[in-house]
DNA sequence: GCATGGAAAGGGTCTAGACAGTTAGCGGCG
DNA sequence: CGCCGCTAACTGTCTAGACCCTTTCCATGC
């Protein structure tokens, strides 16, 4: 559980200790009311969540200081501080103690946009951030009862296995692991496989995923999988299993990926009601 | 963020009002220590878990009240508090409030069968899974930031907030807490909530959810949900995130829900790129 | 019998401090 | 030049109270 690493402070210029956003010496706090049905961690938490909804705090902005920020509110700082646990429990802050400690807004979480395939780099970069992979095998094997079913082969053919951890801004994100019918794409394994590897099929291969399946279900890291995603035991992982077919409707790819829950959040659009 | 009812308070015959076990009058505290490394209500924490754990105290116990612990082992209730609120977060311990309230100790973490789960094709697309629901609180309350923004809903605003769990086969399989914009559906608390929202809204106000946006993410079960799922602490679930709009796109409901993740997996297909 | 209105017993929230622990900059000293 | 200790600027922990809210029991009155 311990505190995320600030991610991008950018902003503010200079990359070391952002002077304060949420200006307290200029500026009026939002009123506190003390009545029955509310209590004032919890407006103050509300107030400062929407200041992060609203834009009005982004990531990587340093929050005054707890005693300057309960002084503004007109609260202890207990109470304060109450709020802030609130928030950084579910992610929106982080803290750090010492000389250049502070309270941060943390780095959102990205959104991947399932209502289109798009690749995981193209998702990357629309969401303005770097993609980067780190191969950690690739090799040609037999496809197992899964992998068959999915990529539509026979008992006896193989598949080049890539097994990669994929990046946003140099950072895990996703622990990826896909199959491809060794028979469609020969001589795969040879390329840089360190980019998209949608992007190489369609170069290399002129075949593009047109289409795919995916299915989602939360789990829980695994030791194996806390190491490669760096977080903990038992953090929350999305599993996403997918296969991706062209135009053709032939099947490309069979890919389990786990995303780190706490960087990934899904967002599609349902039609159609109960 | 209301304590649930504490669970199986049973014990001791007479199920009514536990006497405290922990006889803090006629037995000495543990030592705790002051000093760098460690923190008194860690101390604290670790010793009421290590009587639960050795059994010296079972489910259903009631600890004494937080005055007299706090008195018997020195420290101020505040302190105390924090270590209860810790055991809390753990799902060792729950509150409950009132004349007959107090700590108790929680019941056992339930076994979970994980066997059924390859198995496991049933779609949970929010159509076929109604089987029921059993509803938890619905009540009249003023609209958060996140909710104003999702419902397009002013400061003032008030929305109806419901709290249901929802069975399939009379188990536990998702959280449900939804938002309505209560200057939309007048009254609509005083219609059965055992069912169908969804046909509530389209068979009294005439309005039918069209579309809707779900962001889903993978999260761990804290104390409450894992209780109100029965599941263990820390298991998988799927945080779904949902707003529904009418044919108009005028937004009709904000929902957040917990998703069992043995139970659930969300399958979809995505459609080409641009 | 039955409502009704305390009163009691619990946890929930909040305050206004104090001091400890942690980290980075900085200046002095070898 | 490099190390080392001081200090500033934070968050972390803890105290000793106060009052509030919720829930239940119980006594009173009809």
């Amino acid at each position: 559980m311990e505190a995320e690493r600030a991610g991008g402070l950018a902003r503010s210029g200079g990359r070391r200790r952002p002077r304060p956003a949420l200006r307290t010496s200029t500026r009026p706090p939002p009123e506190i009311v003390r009545e029955p049905g509310t209590t004032v961690h919890a407006q103050i938490e509300d107030w400062l969540a929407g200041q992060i909804a609203d834009g009005a705090l982004v990531a990587g902005d340093r929050l005054p200081t707890e005693q300057d920020l309960a002084a503004w509110f007109g609260v202890s700082r207990m109470t304060l501080r109450h709020a802030l646990a609130e928030l950084a429990k579910r992610g929106l802050v982080t803290k750090a103690v010492g000389r250049h400690g502070g309270t941060f807004v943390a780095a959102p979480k990205l959104e991947q946009d399932l209502t289109t395939l798009a690749g995981f780099s193209e998702q990357l970069r629309r969401n303005g951030m770097v993609a980067g992979a780190r191969v950690l095998s690739a090799r040609l094997r037999p496809a197992g009862p899964a992998a068959r079913a999915a990529l539509q082969i026979g008992a006896g053919d193989q598949v080049h296995e890539i097994r990669r951890i994929r990046l946003a801004d140099g950072r895990p994100v996703a622990l990826e692991h896909s199959l491809f019918p060794a028979a469609r794409f020969p001589g795969m394994l040879d390329a840089r496989l360190d980019g998209s590897l949608y992007e190489l099929l369609e170069v290399t291969y002129g075949l593009r995923p047109h289409r795919a399946r995916e299915s989602l279900e939360p789990v829980t890291a695994g030791a194996r999988e806390a190491e490669a995603l760096e977080v903990d035991l038992g953090a929350p992982l999305m599993l996403v299993e997918r296969t991706a077919y062209a135009r053709s409707g032939e099947p490309l790819e069979f890919a389990r990926d786990l995303f780190r829950g706490d960087r990934t959040r899904v967002v599609l659009w349902t039609s159609g009601p109960s």
